[in-house]
DNA sequence: TATTGTTATACTCTATAACTATA
DNA sequence: TATAGTTATAGAGTATAACAATA
């Protein structure tokens, strides 16, 4: 395995890589940030984009500390993109949901990503199926990033 | 170009593309963690392991207000990873270098790295090249995304 | 006057621990 | 007793503005 893993043309992919992800941040960081919001806030009101979540279910998709989740909803709440609903079934839970402003402004974001991402386009459809098998390959059998 | 950018296709790419850069910061602020460093720690003291910088020229491969470096470097000195150094041509200037301790964990660092990263290995030395040169392309001549 | 690094300030994200209100 | 969310606290990264030393 050492062996596979110093040879130059691997060194050289996962250099590559190390670029992908540097440009993918900036460029996220950028869409965020026209719309006057954080990192961890547009990845929040994206995940609230897609459905409604109790703060717990926020946490665990954030990978960080239930605490945290209170102020980033605080701040979104505070300028009227989400909104904290009670769940009927359980008195303590919170459940944070987008209001219509903002799953426009998700929406907006999301165009700005895809813009921002179109390099894609550079490429045939073949090519794009390569490197999707490819990169299935290296993520492995999907045990779980997103977790969905 | 939007049918381009909307196509299941490449939404599937550019999924997977995020799945990819969350493993990566994901595994990359673990291995930091491993040895007491922060993201942002680690990474300057990977730079600095290539070549010593002034505290300018840290801010810039950092993409942040030369205000913030000082803090960085002050605690990763504080831990003897790193010293400043007077530059003889400008005594304005400050030099970071790392120390023996310094390079040796910014060694360690690359290992864990490595390591984490092993998942290249499931791939051929062929299919390895074809995802460097899909890289390469997807990442263009580096001129920027707007197309410019 | 311009530049380098620093300091001071404020905001956000982060983890930990203690608290509340439910269950 | 256990769980969901919050609060309190502290540390780190970030940007902005003002400052000292040097150019």
């Amino acid at each position: 395995m050492a062996t596979t893993r110093r040879d130059p043309l691997t060194l050289e992919v996962v250099q590559l890589i190390g670029s992908v992800v540097a440009r993918y941040y900036e460029e996220y960081d950028q869409a965020a940030a026209e719309h006057s919001l954080t990192g961890a806030q547009a990845r929040v009101l994206g995940l609230l984009s897609l459905e409604p979540l109790p703060m717990r279910r926020i946490a665990q998709k954030l990978k960080c500390e239930p605490s945290n989740v209170t102020g980033i909803i605080d701040r979104l709440e505070g300028r009227g993109l989400v909104e904290r609903r009670p769940d009927p079934d359980d008195r303590r839970v919170k459940v944070a949901a987008v209001t219509e402003t903002g799953l426009t402004t998700a929406g907006l974001l999301r165009d700005s990503l895809d813009f921002a991402r179109e390099p894609l386009a550079d490429l045939s459809e073949e090519e794009r199926r390569t490197l999707r098998d490819l990169l299935k390959r290296m993520l492995g059998d999907g045990s779980g990033i997103d977790g969905a």
